[in-house]
DNA sequence: GCGTCTCTTTGCGCCAGCGCAAATTCGATC
DNA sequence: GATCGAATTTGCGCTGGCGCAAAGAGACGC
């Protein structure tokens, strides 16, 4: 590990307020890991016998059904953990984590988590409020899915998307990895092929700027303007 | 707070631990609550002021969208808390819980949470674990929502209600509580029409018994036949 | 016992979006 | 720069399940 990684996990919300010799030693602990594009990190249904600290690059969680069906929970981005499932009492990993591009990560054996708990100040807060704000992304994810069109499910993903890992560019806001079709099919529950067509539609209004893997976010504020005012149904 | 309240709490996994002079003392700050049948223990977006342990009784969480639409995200069963939002570091309710049938709790002001953590031991970890238990419970209703047809949702989610809240009866396992066919529709993303006709049809060959906000389920095993081996869309 | 209200059932037409198929485009590789 | 493979686009027919409407059936109050 580099001393930037080093200054760079200093700063984050979750070791923020640790003592440098604390620091220290946890980072002692850790195994660096670097995984390449398409590599999985973890596998659902692995045993979970480590946390990990994504330093750079971004991870596609999925849960794969008996059917053979694919469904990405969410993305992560550089800073956040993942694969805490152990700290929550799962013995095994309830999703796959598959590198979207090349990655840098820290793995600890789950076994340390304690020690993390009781040796930072904060950390099981922080822990506590990103478990918290997932929890509340995928029961506003689940909301959707029960009530919304595919159009609007589609068009809520870019914008979270362009959103949580979107860079600015002279064109708009890009999704800063590579992202199919079939990707965003399977985060909102549809095809590829009617993902697809909407976003030709949306393309040809100027809302957004499409292209192979890739997706430039040009007019958030009108990607969501059918979302609004429709009447309930039931 | 009658005795036996306080025995029965002694018994949860939550308070196991808790050493009895310790137990009261936490007890002693308690607010007692009684509920009446469609009674909101709380309103989503208001003020997470409070944190509840559900002593009798069932709870419906549910989610209202912009537009109307109502989202059941879970049921609320004797011995599990609720309303613990500030203790994942949000400061609004993100869903209103109603009583489903007339309920008896406990209330703390969320401002508490932090000596409970510090005064009990285990607390911090079993709630972690039911945190990640919910989490694991959303998203395989995800994965249900994005990749299954209503009809195996529908039956899905009679299986899990019959599992965790049913009352075995010489009929079959009978759904503890008044839940209606529009019920059912808000919990799986469909219209109560659509859950009348599936509902028959399983009627008509003996799986389910239902009856006016009623359903007994009379042959687990048949109810989730349909949802295995089918071909991966996409 | 009667009326009312809510819950449930059932019929019918329609359409969003899937499934299948084929063409096209874009990168990458040699 | 020719070839190959993967990602994307587009057409077309079909159907699951919604929307609307109206009729039954319990439960509950008076």
């Amino acid at each position: 590990m580099s001393q930037l990684d080093r200054s760079l996990i200093a700063t984050l919300p979750l070791f923020r307020s640790a003592h440098p010799a604390e620091l220290d030693r946890v980072l002692a602990g850790a195994r660096p890991l670097r995984v390449t594009k398409g590599t999985a990190i973890f596998e659902q249904e692995a045993e979970a016998h480590s946390f990990f600290l994504l330093l750079d690059g971004h991870i596609r969680v999925v849960k794969t059904t008996p059917a053979g069906d694919q469904v990405i929970v969410r993305y992560i981005s550089a800073g956040e953990m993942i694969g805490i499932a152990h700290a929550l009492g799962r013995d095994t990993y309830p999703a796959s984590a598959i590198a979207a591009v090349d990655c840098v990560a820290l793995a600890w054996p789950s076994s340390l988590w304690p020690s993390f708990v009781a040796q930072i100040p904060g950390f099981a807060a922080t822990t506590y409020q990103t478990v918290g704000s997932r929890l509340e992304d995928v029961q506003a994810r689940l909301v959707e899915m029960a009530t919304e069109q595919v159009e609007q499910r589609v068009a809520r993903a870019l914008h979270r998307l362009a959103e949580q890992s979107g860079r600015q560019t002279e064109a708009g806001r890009r999704i800063d990895f590579p992202i199919s079709r079939q990707d965003i099919a399977e985060m909102t529950g549809t095809t590829l092929h009617t993902v697809s067509r909407l976003l030709a539609a949306r393309e040809a209004r100027g809302i957004i700027a499409g292209g192979r893997q890739q997706i430039t976010v040009v007019e958030p504020a009108r990607l969501l303007v059918l979302a609004e005012g429709r009447a309930p149904r039931g």
